[in-house]
DNA sequence: ATCGTTTCTTAACAAATGTGAACGAACTTG
DNA sequence: CAAGTTCGTTCACATTTGTTAAGAAACGAT
């Protein structure tokens, strides 16, 4: 998994050997049992995490029901960029549907590699394209499709999360009640 | 309303009024009529505005239809961030609903401004934060809510567009077909 | 001001989605 | 393994939203 990271990083910029060397360095492994939050709302986004393994949710709560409004697994970069770059307190949660490991970046060792090579800017700058690009494509989908299409689309697009998202995050996801969902899937 | 831009840049850090002077020094004043483009879908987005008077819409194109993902107004920044940014095409299109007039920041003067006081990158990041922070919320809410719901959150925290955005520009925002909104509207 | 176009409204009906409740399956925990 | 809980399904019924069509109102261009 440490090879499709390298591999990434590569495909933004020309790094030297060292630089990459410098970078994969500052990444300490981290685990986050299933349940357990990566980030909740209301605190500051201390780290990023590249997921080894796992599957995490990005939601926020509303009248006390969980929204997910993404997810990430194993092969993506999660965190909050926002607060992890501003500073500011979370307005959303980050929790494991997973069992899941991490390599961990901290904003002081993101700082460090930013001294050593401006460029890596550019990890940052990509990764909150990634994200923005994602979620209007979501809002645009809940705008514009009903129920059924929505579903459909997300079976085709997201495989790798039907199996392992419970129904009812799925459900919330989409925009969509439980027993609706399942009165779909027939 | 150059006050207000200036003191909005305050806020963000203690800039030097030699700073602050070399920011607004770099903006060039702009107009766009209504219904002409800022920023066309499959373009490079190569200016970030800052909205003197008048009102813009950031859309997408669904199967023919527009659907906005966001509005701004006088007071405002606009500019597809990441676009600007990583020079990537853009996915969406922001068009004028009204007159707009801007004063225009190109990339190449920002690169400048940002050699003179790195500091100015706080700039992007507060405004990327405001950006992504508002549209998670509304996601949540077109997943949350119903569609009497989220008029009636629409007409109580937008009420400068109430007035402003056609109504089958505000139905599409909501996820809504306009004669719905018609209904609701009684 | 007038004509043509676009936008908004209304209504009857159809279709989609929500609600509440019940039940069994699957998963936890002891 | 047993008991308790959570999760997914199903159903009947209520409510919301979409659809189609028509006309009224507002807007723009000549």
């Amino acid at each position: 998994m440490l090879d499709t990271l390298i591999k990434k990083i590569r495909s933004l910029d020309n790094f030297s050997q060292n630089e990459i060397d410098f970078f994969v360095g500052s990444l300490e492994p981290f685990q986050i049992a299933k349940g357990e939050h990566f980030l909740k709302e209301g605190q500051v986004c201390r780290h990023l995490g590249f997921i080894e393994s796992g599957l995490v949710m990005y939601y926020r709560v509303y009248d006390g029901v969980e929204i997910p409004t993404d997810f990430a697994l194993e092969g993506e970069w999660m965190g909050y960029l926002n607060s992890f770059t501003n500073k500011t307190s979370a307005d959303l949660s980050i929790k494991a549907l997973e069992d899941t490991n991490l390599l961990r970046l901290s904003a002081s060792n993101f700082e460090k590699i930013y001294q050593l090579q401006p460029r890596f800017i550019k990890l940052k700058d990509h990764y909150t394209e990634m994200s923005f690009v994602s979620h209007t494509r979501h809002t645009a989908d809940l705008a514009m499709l009903n129920a059924k299409q929505r579903y459909e689309k997300f079976m085709k697009e997201k495989k790798e999360l039907v199996n392992r998202v419970p129904q009812y995050y799925i459900a919330a996801y989409l925009g969509i009640k439980p027993q609706s969902l399942s009165r779909l899937r027939k």
